[in-house]
DNA sequence: CTCCAGGTGCTTG
DNA sequence: CAAGCACATGGA
């Protein structure tokens, strides 16, 4: 089985940390759905081992984000001691490189949701229109390809609620070339480009950037994130989500959305 | 029963 | 531009 020889990865953390939200924990692995297959995952003592079929082990290094330079990374948003406790109390969680498409699917899903109904969403949608793979002995839904989400009503049947209109929507609109053409744009054209999508506002927005766009200045700004910056960065007072986005951006610099994901985990979390 | 959840879209003032 | 509300669903 691959090992791969890396510190300063926390697995748990970063599988469990919202960003992605088709995996299930067994016997001491993670197994983790991406793209047409499934990522079997451990923590070891000197970083992670893993199995896969039908993926390369460049795949898995880029699913990783391996290519983060993460003490730089920490280093450059270590701006302040608000932040510098949640990155201490959250050692070792990273940012993911996710498919675009079943990035934008699941957060769409997300809004006005929560985390367990999203996998939720996601698991039915697969098990609906996905195909199954055979893997370690047993069964798994991959997630249906572009195109294949299913009928709006078959959307619903997966109790994505209001949603199932925005995503039968998106769609009929998305193709494997839209995301190749959204990966070439910079951040704030690849934003304006998906909010034209139904369903898909600012936040949700920042999501798909952040996590499937390799742009990392993205600080999406949810109720969690909204609370923590309210508390550390605006002694307290309401503020509303552009200032919030805007002052982050500017802050925490073109990493800023490595430190949402630190200061969203610690408020989940920790408070 | 009421309230709210990793929001968005639409309508009003 | 900001505020208010509906939108499905499910858990507290």
């Amino acid at each position: 089985m691959p090992r791969i020889e890396i510190s300063d990865f926390d697995l748990q953390k970063t599988i469990e940390s919202g960003q992605i939200f088709r995996w299930m924990f067994l016997n001491g692995w993670y197994f983790i759905g991406y793209r047409n297959s499934i990522i079997k995952i451990k923590q070891t003592d000197s970083g992670l081992e893993y199995e896969s079929k039908g993926i390369t082990k460049k795949q898995v290094e880029e699913f990783l984000r391996l290519d983060d330079d993460y003490k730089s990374i920490i280093k450059q948003i270590s701006k302040d001691a608000y932040v510098k406790k949640a990155i201490a109390n959250n050692k070792g969680l990273r940012l993911l490189r996710q498919d675009p498409w079943e990035c934008l699917v699941s957060f769409v899903c997300s809004s006005a949701s929560n985390i367990p109904k999203i996998q939720k969403n996601l698991q039915l949608i697969s098990k609906q229109s996905g195909n199954y793979l055979e893997f370690d002995g047993n069964r798994h839904a991959t997630f249906p390809d572009v195109g294949e989400l299913g009928s709006e009503n078959e959307l619903r049947d997966a109790k994505t609620g209001f949603r199932a209109r925005y995503l039968a929507e998106i769609s009929n609109i998305v193709t494997p070339n839209y995301f190749k053409k959204l990966s070439e744009l910079s951040y704030d054209d690849a934003k304006v480009e998906l909010m034209k999508l139904p369903g898909v506002g600012e936040k949700v927005a920042d999501c798909i950037c952040l996590f499937s766009l390799d742009k990392m200045e993205a600080f999406p700004v949810d109720v969690w994130i909204k609370r923590a910056m309210e508390d550390g960065y605006f002694e307290g007072r309401k503020s509303n989500h552009k200032k919030i986005a805007q002052f982050a951006r500017s802050y925490f610099g073109k990493n800023a959305g490595y430190a949402q994901q630190f200061l969203y985990h610690q408020r989940r979390t920790q408070g």
